[in-house]
DNA sequence: TTTCGTTACGTTAGTCGTAAAGATT
DNA sequence: AATCTTTACGACTAACGTAACGAAA
């Protein structure tokens, strides 16, 4: 079985119809025929049922559709890839990420760079009010985000980073005085919440609505920058968790950050499109694989 | 390019020699010649640099060695696949459980039965004792275990339990009597750990040795089987991190479950070896992605 | 001179199109 | 009768082997 018969089965699966697959491979009718009795005479299975009326998969059709697909797939990716960049061609691949991410993820985009530096790798900011618009938009091929992700339409990739969040009070807060902070604390302030539509299992992570025992959280300000955030966290508004890259980079005084002892471990994946699912962003995913999540100690 | 050069092509990045490649392929050594003299023309690069003595892969074809070779395996599966169906054999897939996960399974286990009642699903009980052994011994095909696994021989792949865990403790432990508990109460008894060998740190997500503020907790006594466990802590001697299915299935009059308000969450998931990866393998972890992680609501 | 990859050339399997036949509604 | 799929048959492409050639150590 050579690839041009698979492609003949595949696209015979989608029509289901004979004239039609012949049109759009621009061969003969006859020869989608002969493809297909090659096929099943080599499987020993029927793997279309059909009369002169009627083309539809049998049950191992449908299954070796299923199990072909993906791999057929990956592979028109790789020639594909393979010829572009024997043309010199700079294949360019966008990555959407958080505000101070790049830093945080040196490790992981140097590898890719090492090992791939005929790829040019763009990065783009994407913010917390709309974390999918720009891969469902196109804008970005591949993105990072914060778990968990549940969106029937993306394929959630591999770990890129893993550590626990962090509280973020103003200098002066009343939490800064006690010896620890916990989860429970987060009843007594309210907490930031998206200004535009996101969806409320996703937001659950930095904004949740109850404590571990059960007691509700307020929500306070909305605000649709990670500046707006520190705004009202450091006039004392509100408190606010966030991840560890934050804590890290954004250091201003009127801000401290304070280690919640049960703080959740915030994980950040790499995310795409199921449906635009590359070579290129599989070479991506690799090396992140292969880097691993960056993961901090806790002091 | 066809299956045939493909199969040539990614023999001869195996053997880095034309001869032995046609030999294992038994063919001519002029047809590897040709096959490859082909494939450069038609992606209009070098994919091997080679003289008469030394044969070796040029950086666009490493890369295309990398990105065939997944679509390339998944597309011999899958046609293996449906000529075993075909001939009416009963595929059989082993599948490695956890003691009673078999009952909390049942959604993600029907999906996979029902819509593929032609392959025979055996379960095989795994045990804590040696969660990757069998795996890699080919006892069990496919394996769940807890997260996190960091095993670089090993796929990790869908989620198929998420909960959090909960604390086992003698029906007249002292904690029974407490309005709440918390992890930092582990730092007060034992915990049982594996008594073979397992990962440090496959080991902490049950027998953590410090709690979240950091006080050390004792590691008691060592136990092989769950049976064992419910043992000592029937007795008092140790108290029992347990995930969510434990809680459900063993219920012994000695023996008391408690909710700490800041339990991690336990998470399961499906893995096996990386290198022995079937369709097989794949359509079990499709209806498992298909039909997502069991869940339990915390009360 | 031996070892290996490449090129030349002839054979043949099998892909593909044309055209006609067979099935179904 | 109209609409599809299958079968028959011939043309031609390209896969493949044999054998000779060329480069490297």
């Amino acid at each position: 079985m050579e690839l041009r018969d698979i492609e003949i089965f595949l696209t015979l699966a989608e029509e289901l119809h004979f004239g039609r697959t012949a049109d759009r491979l621009h061969v003969s009718q006859a020869r989608v025929s002969q493809s297909i009795a090659k096929q099943e005479r080599q499987i020993g299975a029927r793997l279309f049922a059909r009369s002169s009326r009627r083309v539809e998969l049998t049950p191992i059709g449908a299954q070796l559709r299923a199990d072909l697909s993906a791999g057929y797939q990956q592979i028109l990716d790789a020639t594909r890839a393979a010829s572009s960049a024997a043309r010199g061609e700079v294949s360019t691949l966008t990555l959407g990420l958080y505000g101070p991410q790049a830093l945080d993820l040196a490790d992981f985009l140097d590898l890719f760079r090492n090992r791939h530096p005929e790829i040019r790798l763009h990065i783009r900011e994407v913010h917390f009010t709309d974390p999918f618009g720009p891969l469902r938009a196109g804008a970005v091929q591949v993105s990072t985000t914060w778990l968990p992700v549940r969106e029937p339409d993306l394929t959630v990739g591999p770990l890129v980073a893993s550590e626990p969040l962090v509280l973020m009070v103003a200098a002066d807060h009343p939490l800064t005085t006690r010896a620890t902070v916990g989860m429970e604390d987060l009843a007594d302030w309210p907490l930031p919440h998206s200004a535009s539509p996101v969806p409320e299992y996703w937001l659950q992570t930095l904004s949740p609505t109850h404590t571990p025992s059960g007691r509700p959280i307020r929500r306070g300000p909305a605000v649709s920058t990670f500046q707006e955030v520190a705004a009202v966290v450091a006039t004392g508004e509100a408190v606010s968790l966030v991840h560890g890259d934050a804590a890290r980079h954004y250091r201003w005084p009127g801000i401290r950050y304070l280690r919640p002892y049960d703080a959740p471990v915030g994980n950040w994946a790499l995310i795409w499109p199921t449906a635009t699912e590359t070579a290129l962003i599989r070479t991506l995913a690799r090396a992140a694989q292969d880097a691993g999540p960056r993961t901090t100690r806790t002091t």
